[in-house]
DNA sequence: TCAAACACTGCATAACTATGTCGACTTTAT
DNA sequence: ATAAAGTCGACATAGTTATGCAGTGTTTGA
């Protein structure tokens, strides 16, 4: 079913590493290399980025860094799918490409058709990743507690630390609630012993940090 | 390189899901399955499972639900790899099923070769995701903001509302970053306009669900 | 049945926060 | 060169918060 091109622009200064990218891709009867740049500014002036179904991006650019051109993408042509090539590994790339709007993440060490392969994947809806981004990943998802420093609200406790966080004072809580002022004041009291906090905005922040809100 | 095998527990009611599993896997001959069990329950009685280096879990499960059943290894046998599979690929159940420490995650109609990819993936630290959990699990952790209401503090802005989320005083924050009190009192007006707030605790709240602590 | 733990209510007060208003200096853009 | 925007210092005050102490009623377990 290769009815349709899939239509790919590169961005990546290396220039062997951009004619590689092309040989693969035009080796491939369902592909289409529509644009080719050196840089996000590059590109941006161009097009072909508007017309891609996928943009291949380096993440490491002179210039626009590659985090910086995901997002101006997002905001400009929403819909286009980017999947970021990077030598990096570490968890801040990965994470801050995905926060901008990639849709997948590939190492530059990846094959021919490995990366025809994800591609592919990405139009149908998949997330291409090598296997090591992927569980990288899923572990900054993971919450990182150590299980020590864990702490049980109860539910009466985990209701009030969500109204604190909307910035009610004790009365305006009380009503929302149901409980006097002073109740709500006995709960606050209790959540700070238990976050070992004493202010609002510090319980908040923990709520927010052990995934409690 | 198959010198060793990969030990496999398997935790799933349906009988013949289970069974179909088993000898799936048995056929592999790098594979071992050590234990089968129908609940978490009857899983969790035996030992197969801290001897495991996969463990192959249903979601839905009576009793003790998957969920529960990847939190509790979590906690007693950490080192061990849980994969969950499920007919389910909503968000809410990818998301709880990462966060309690799965490292992977299969529909059930994944066929019998991508299966036994996603173990040995997982043994050589992937994290096994049909390419549609993948996207999934992406789209979970790119911020969903509507980019309207984006909002750019400036460095001494999110300076100050990071102290803020630690909960000190006016004085305090002035003393630890070298300004008046008062000079304080200026940005943390300013930043509520910019969040469109008006205390602490919802500054640092919004501060968390934008990204910017 | 007694104690202990929990879920509140009530009250008091020092300390802190939110907010308005005025003025000064610096940087950036036009 | 003039305006606009951003950063700060000062002062005032109504309103809110953090926290201590003292009760009341209910549930739970020994």
């Amino acid at each position: 079913m290769e009815s349709t091109l899939i239509k790919i622009s590169i961005v990546e200064d290396n220039i062997y590493m951009r004619e590689g990218w092309e040989s693969i891709l035009d080796t491939e009867s369902d592909f289409c290399v529509i644009g080719s740049y050196g840089s996000c500014e590059e590109a941006f002036e161009d097009s072909s980025i508007s017309r891609s179904d996928i943009v291949l991006m380096d993440i490491e650019l002179p210039g626009m860094s590659g985090i910086e051109g995901v997002s101006y993408i997002q905001e400009n042509h929403p819909g286009v799918n980017i999947i970021m090539a990077s030598v990096f590994d570490d968890n801040q790339h990965v994470f801050d490409a995905i926060c901008a709007g990639a849709i997948g993440y590939l190492l530059k060490k990846t094959g021919p058709d490995e990366l025809c392969d994800a591609i592919r994947s990405a139009m149908e809806g998949g997330s291409p990743m090598t296997p090591e981004i992927a569980r990288k990943v899923i572990r900054l998802m993971q919450p990182k507690q150590t299980g020590a420093d864990k702490v049980k609200l109860s539910d009466r406790e985990l209701e009030i630390l969500k109204e604190l966080s909307t910035g009610k004072s004790y009365q305006a809580i009380g009503s929302s609630i149901f409980l006097s002022e002073d109740g709500v004041r006995y709960h606050i009291r209790n959540i700070y012993k238990k976050l070992h906090v004493n202010s609002r905005s510090q319980a908040v922040a923990k709520g927010f940090k052990q995934n409690l809100i």
